[in-house]
DNA sequence: CTTGACATTGACGCCGGTGTCAAGGGTTAG
DNA sequence: CTAACCCTTGACACCGGCGTCAATGTCAAG
């Protein structure tokens, strides 16, 4: 099939299968005409890389889970590459949770200082006793060495410039 | 004070100040040879920014806590304004925690399918206390700008596309 | 005078994931 | 033959908060 048939059925456009092909995730055969050849199992591979985006994932994330469908299994989660992204992502899910946590309770008592009984917003601000769906688990160690950490959800916090890129 | 002692003083680049100057947080006087005039009250000023800067605010959040503090109050929070982009910090903010929590528990749901056992590590990770240094990257692109609230159910916060800026 | 530290404005780069346009070629139905 | 679509590559635009050049001006010290 085509890229536009792609394009419609897996629900994308067709500069983002071009995007991916370029990113080297989608590589299309070529028909003599020069237009992009495509699968059947395209399909799926580009319904599970809008699936991953979909939950915080980067394009690079989802390599592993592409090539692990390509290498023939069913579930692109089972292969160890794929399930070392998993858990670096859970990591980085649960550092930006305490993180937003902590700014949360910071922001919360500034404006109490600043205004007293504005505070008219959740139950956040404290540990709350019920332990509704707040509780975090287990913590993970950070890793937030090279730079990058999430793909893109929590505004940034880059004030220690130690490190110029 | 010219813009390089200000820069010192307030542990930020020329770059910056400039750049501020430009966004209209940060009006600087002119001398006759054309360099910037600061006065002390600015290190003040740029102190703040940097302050909500680290706590997740964008530049526009921060302008009616330096409009605040140039109106004469001490506290830049002071302000119904500022008030008013505090609560909105927070609800934010409420919502980013509970989009990853649910994210959270999907990965981990995930894990386990593909991988059962895996899950383990979790337990096992105990972190170290405390942690600065910690940087999450470049906030979410259309959450808090366009009047969309990211309340929903693993809303995905950018794959809603449809509209055309 | 020269040097050098400091200042100016302007512009590009970065990061991710597309939208969108431009300028062209291929294919097919009428 | 032509209209009407499909496809191709290439490139700019966007968002935030700057870093970092470039080319040039200012001013005090030696």
């Amino acid at each position: 099939m085509r890229i536009g048939e792609l394009a419609a059925r897996a629900g994308v456009s067709t500069r983002t299968l071009r995007y991916y092909e370029q990113q080297g995730l989608l590589p299309a055969g070529r028909a003599s005409n020069g237009y992009r050849e495509y699968e059947e199992s395209d399909v799926r591979l580009v319904v599970e890389i809008r699936s991953l985006l979909a939950n915080g994932f980067t394009l690079a994330d989802a390599r592993p889970f592409v090539d692990c469908l390509r290498a023939g299994h069913e579930d692109g989660a089972s292969c160890p590459e794929s399930v070392a992204v998993y858990q670096r992502k859970l990591a980085e899910i649960d550092a930006d949770i305490r993180t937003l946590i902590r700014r949360r309770a910071d922001l919360a008592d500034q404006l109490v200082r600043a205004c007293p009984g504005c505070v008219l917003s959740k139950e956040k601000t404290d540990d709350h006793p019920d332990g509704r769906e707040l509780r975090l688990h287990r913590a993970p160690r950070r890793q937030a060495g090279t730079g990058r950490v999430l793909g893109g959800l929590v505004p940034a916090l880059q004030d220690d410039r130690a490190d110029p890129r």
